[in-house]
DNA sequence: CTGAAAGCGCTAACAT
DNA sequence: ATGTTAGCGCTTTCAG
C-alpha cells in the first residue's frame, strides 16, 4: 500500500535501537538478547508492525506467490483447480496470482511477462489451446523458474504435470460407444496442438482399430478454441454431417464441445449421441531437471514442493 | 523470480552510460536524446530486458495489483465475478491476487493481512458469511485503501459497492409464491449479519405483509455458513418441518441453500417449492470518501476508477 | 550483543 | 543531454 505505514526504522527511532537491531530482533534471532527481543516484539504488537513484503522481496529475490495462468477462471474445472491451489498456497504462506489466457497464445505470453516480472516463484499453467511456440515457456524453465503443469502440458517442457488419463479415457469412451452398436463415430477434439487432444484422439483411434472398425480421416474435426467459440463447433458438426456416410454418433473431446455441439438440425440416420470426455485422474509428477535450489520456504521444504501439493490436493475431478 | 536477471546496471555497463540515462531513456523520457534512446531501447530488446516491478513498487509505493477475496473461487457466481475483474485489470496493466474466505472471519482477516503487507493497490471483497467484526477493513479504508464490496457489502463502510436489488428481487419471489397459492412461506437465509440477508428478509416480510398475510418469526431459518455446511440447512429444514403449522413453501435464500435444502423425510400437506433467489442486478457506485490522490495509472486515470470498472464489468448474472 | 554500512533494482532530485 | 547521489524498507555482512 501506498499510504504511510510505519517502518522498522520508526521502531528503532522510538526504541532507540538500530534497525538491524531491530530487524534481527523480529525474526527472533539468536544474536539478541531476551530483553530487547520482548521489548520489540512488544512495541512491534502494539503498533501493529507489518514488515514491507515488497521490500522484503526485492532483498531475497522471492515474491511468496505463485503465478496461475487458465484458459478461463469461469470454468468449473479450472475453477476448482484454482480453488484447490489457492487452498495449498495459503498453508504455505503463498499468495496465488491468477491471469486468463481466454485461449489465445498472445495473451498467454503477454501474461507469462507480466507475471514474471512481478516476480513469481513459482508458475501453474494450463496452456491455451492457441499456444504453438513454447519458447518462452521452456526459456522460464531453463531460467529455473519451477513450472508445474496442469491438464494441458507441453510435451518437451521436462517438469511436473498433472495430467489426466487421456488415453484411456478416450478408448474407453470410444470403446462404450462401439459396444452400444455405433458403427461411425466421430471425434470432435479440442486443438490438434494440445497435448490432451492428441491423446484422445490415439485412444479413439486405438479403441476404433481394435474393433475392426474403419478409421476415417474425415471423422475427426478440431476446434481450435476449444469449442469457446460457438462457429467452430457448429462448422465441426457441419462437416460430419455433410460427409456421404454420415457419423451415427460423436465423441465429443471436451466440456466446451460438448455443450456447445449444437443439434444437428439435419435429421441423422439415428439420432446422436454425445458422450463426454470424462477422463479418470493421473498425476505423475517427475522430479524437477532444474532444482533451483536456493528456492525454499519457511521450513525449509524445497519451494517446488508447495506447488507440488498445490497440484497434487487440487480436485480434479473434471 | 531468483535467478539472475539483468538489471538497468548491466544495460548501463553494456552501453557505457549511467543508470539513471538508461532508466529515463527506457521511460521514453524528453530528456534523453533520440539516439541514446534508441541505442537503449534497442539494446533492451536484443537482450530481453525486463524491469525488475519489485523494485519499481518499492520505489513508488504502488504494486499494480489489486486484491480479491472471495468466499469461494468454485462457485460459479464468484468465478464469473473474478473473471470479469481479471479481464479488466489484465487490460490496464494490473495483476489479481486471489484469496478465499471460505466463509471463516479468521482466514478473512488473515487474507487481508496478507494481501495488504503485500502491498496491494485496492481491494475487491465480498465478505464472508461469518464476519462480524469490521475494525480491520474499516482501518484499512480510513488509511485509504480503495476498497470496492461486490455482493456482500458493509453498510458502515462509506465506499463503492456493486450489489444486488435484495429487496425487490426477494419481494418479487415472495409475491410470486404467494400467487402461486401458498400461504405459509419460510425463509431459509444466509448468515443474519450479512446486507444481503437482512434486505432480502426485509423483502421477504414486506411481501408477506401487503400480501395480508401474516409474519411468523419461526419460519425465518438462518445458515450461518450460507449453506457451506450441509448440516445447518439439514437443521433448518427440520425445525422448519417440525413447526405445528407447517409450511407450505420455502424461499431459499441464495444459492448454496436452494442447492443444499434437503428433501424433506417427512411428506409435507403439500409438495414444497423451493424458489430460488435470482436479483436483477444494479450496482450503485458511490463516490469514494477518500480520494487518495496520489494513486493514479499510467493514463493518469484514478487507480480506484480501474477498480471500478473492473466491477462495472463483471458478468453479474448470479 | 548491538550498530554502521552496504546493497537489492529502480527512480528522481540535483548537479554538471 | 547525461551523470551523481540518495533513498524506497529490509536484511546482512562486517565491526565493535
Amino acid at each position: 500500500m501506498k499510504f504511510p505505514s510505519l517502518t522498522i526504522k520508526d521502531i528503532a527511532r522510538s526504541l532507540n535501537l538500530s534497525t538491524s537491531t531491530v530487524s534481527r530482533a523480529l525474526r527472533d534471532s539468536h544474536e539478541i538478547s531476551e530483553p530487547t527481543k520482548r521489548r520489540v516484539m512488544e512495541y512491534a504488537r502494539q503498533v501493529d508492525f507489518k514488515p514491507n513484503r515488497i521490500a522484503q522481496s526485492l532483498k531475497d529475490k522471492r515474491s511468496q506467490s505463485i503465478g496461475v495462468i487458465v484458459c478461463e477462471i469461469a470454468n468449473t474445472f479450472f475453477s476448482q483447480v484454482i480453488n484447490g491451489i489457492e487452498s495449498i498456497a495459503y498453508q504455505h504462506g503463498y499468495n496465488v496470482t491468477i491471469a486468463q489466457s481466454r485461449e489465445s497464445a498472445e495473451r498467454e505470453l503477454l501474461n507469462l511477462r507480466h507475471l514474471t516480472s512481478r516476480a513469481i516463484d513459482g508458475l501453474i499453467i494450463s496452456v491455451s489451446t492457441e499456444t504453438s511456440n513454447f519458447d518462452y515457456l521452456n526459456q522460464l524453465h531453463e531460467k529455473g523458474l519451477p513450472i508445474v503443469f496442469v491438464d494441458r502440458a507441453i510435451d518437451n517442457i521436462d517438469t511436473h504435470k498433472v495430467i489426466l488419463d487421456n488415453y484411456h479415457s478416450a478408448y474407453t469412451a470410444t470403446t462404450h460407444l462401439v459396444k452400444k452398436g455405433y458403427r461411425r463415430i466421430a471425434l470432435i477434439s479440442n486443438n490438434e496442438s494440445l497435448s490432451i487432444s492428441r491423446e484422445r484422439l490415439k485412444g479413439y483411434r486405438d479403441a476404433l482399430a481394435e474393433h475392426g472398425l474403419p478409421v476415417n480421416d474425415a471423422f475427426t474435426r478440431y476446434c481450435k478454441h476449444g469449442g469457446m467459440v460457438y462457429e467452430e463447433v457448429e462448422t465441426a458438426m457441419k462437416g460430419l454431417l455433410g460427409e456421404q456416410m454420415k457419423p451415427d454418433a460423436v465423441f465429443a473431446g471436451s466440456d466446451k464441445i460438448t455443450t456447445g455441439t449444437p443439434h444437428p438440425r439435419a435429421r441423422p440416420a439415428r439420432p446422436h449421441r454425445l458422450l463426454q470426455h470424462r477422463p479418470h485422474r493421473t498425476a505423475r509428477p517427475r522430479p524437477l531437471r532444474h532444482p533451483t535450489a536456493g528456492l525454499r520456504d519457511g521450513r525449509g521444504r524445497h519451494a517446488t514442493a508447495a506447488l507440488d501439493d498445490a497440484i497434487e490436493t487440487a480436485p480434479l475431478q473434471f
